[in-house]
DNA sequence: GCTTGATCTGAACGGTTGTTCATATAACCT
DNA sequence: AGGTTATATGAACAACCGTTCAGATCAAGC
């Protein structure tokens, strides 16, 4: 049997993306065989060669795709006057935007050393300009006398740490909306960042 | 050949379980071969299983054996009065103690997903041992009035995940000492939790 | 209605995996 | 010195790996 009823390049491509997504999430991109994520879209492994080229191009699209749904959600976001506000801006994006999409959080944070590494550059490039723009939010408060942050780059690796550590934690459904956690880390950021 | 010169149970032991470490960290477990290990000790395959039963009681006795010696150390540590002074040193103390072994520390929060249930509850009993010291003296700090920190649970999640971020990009010989780390994380840590 | 091209199967490729085991050797004990 | 035992080899096992490809099948275009 081949190609049967309804069968198409527009549906199963995303479905091998979406599974191939959530394997790599749950045990690991190492730990999860192509005939594995064949079986989950319910093809044999050999077509899923239709859609890839291999399965480092698999790992190495899904973690660019995301990237670059970040970076452009990012540069979407309104940024409003003032460091402070800006700060907020950010780490309720940030927040939402992780919980909003766990396994593609998860997989680029646990499958980084397994990307080449031309492959891992160009996603460790796209990280870098993500977190710069938190940087920039603090050295500009800093110079605004609105934050007392003096080492602004470790304050953003403390700061994405926390934010991230979300997603290690939070369920759906469970005893806090995603507003309500994003109002408790914006007050504990807020005030990290604060002086005195 | 067998038994070449000086082999020995005492020395080819540790030698698994530091080969098997160093390489878990680097490539991530389910990506490493027995026969890698053995090629980095100096054996042939079928050896390691004179000091390990499988591949999965290896990594397991590698977390138990790391999250043995964490408790045990923080257990030994000393317990300042007042939540501040606890609340600093356990700042510190987790600070040091990840940066003093990033390999193991590193398996510890990568490959929980690679053990088999059983093995799995038991660390993740263990590490839940731990982050709850932290929540509880948030806790106490709290009802001293020391604190405002609503929901302590959330906060010590927060915060856990602040400190341990510090391992993925401190690298020793690096601008700051570990104690200046230390330092500038304890300032952000104690204005998070602050009142105002 | 026929052809063309996209899509999938199913088998095959060489190589690697974790693990076992009979066998050999070197170190220790008496 | 001789016997015992811990320790290692190296070959073998079945299973699985990523990837390729000829051939089958279906949908669409003329």
């Amino acid at each position: 049997m081949a190609r049967t009823q309804g069968s198409h390049s527009d549906i199963t491509g995303p479905r091998v993306r979406d599974a191939a997504l959530r394997l790599f999430a749950q045990y690991g991109y190492a730990a999860v065989s192509m005939r594995q994520i064949a079986r989950e879209v319910g093809v044999q492994a050999g077509a899923l060669y239709n859609y890839t080229p291999d399965k480092q191009a698999l790992l190495f699209s899904l973690l660019r795709g995301h990237m670059d749904e970040l970076l452009e959600a990012w540069e979407a976001a309104p940024r409003p006057e003032g460091a402070v506000a800006r700060l907020e801006g950010f780490v309720r994006f940030h927040i939402r935007f992780n919980l909003d999409r766990p396994e593609a959080i998860f997989i680029s944070y646990m499958e980084l050393r397994n990307l080449e590494p031309g492959n891992f550059a160009v996603i460790e490039a796209q990280r870098k300009r993500y977190e710069s723009a938190l940087e920039e939010i603090l050295r500009d408060g800093q110079a605004e006398g609105a934050f007392s942050v003096p080492d602004t780059r470790l304050a953003s690796y403390a700061l994405i740490a926390m934010l991230t550590g979300v997603n290690t934690w939070y369920r759906a459904g469970g005893r806090l909306s995603i507003e309500e956690v994003a109002d408790i880390y914006w007050d504990m950021v807020r005030k990290s960042v604060a002086i005195g």
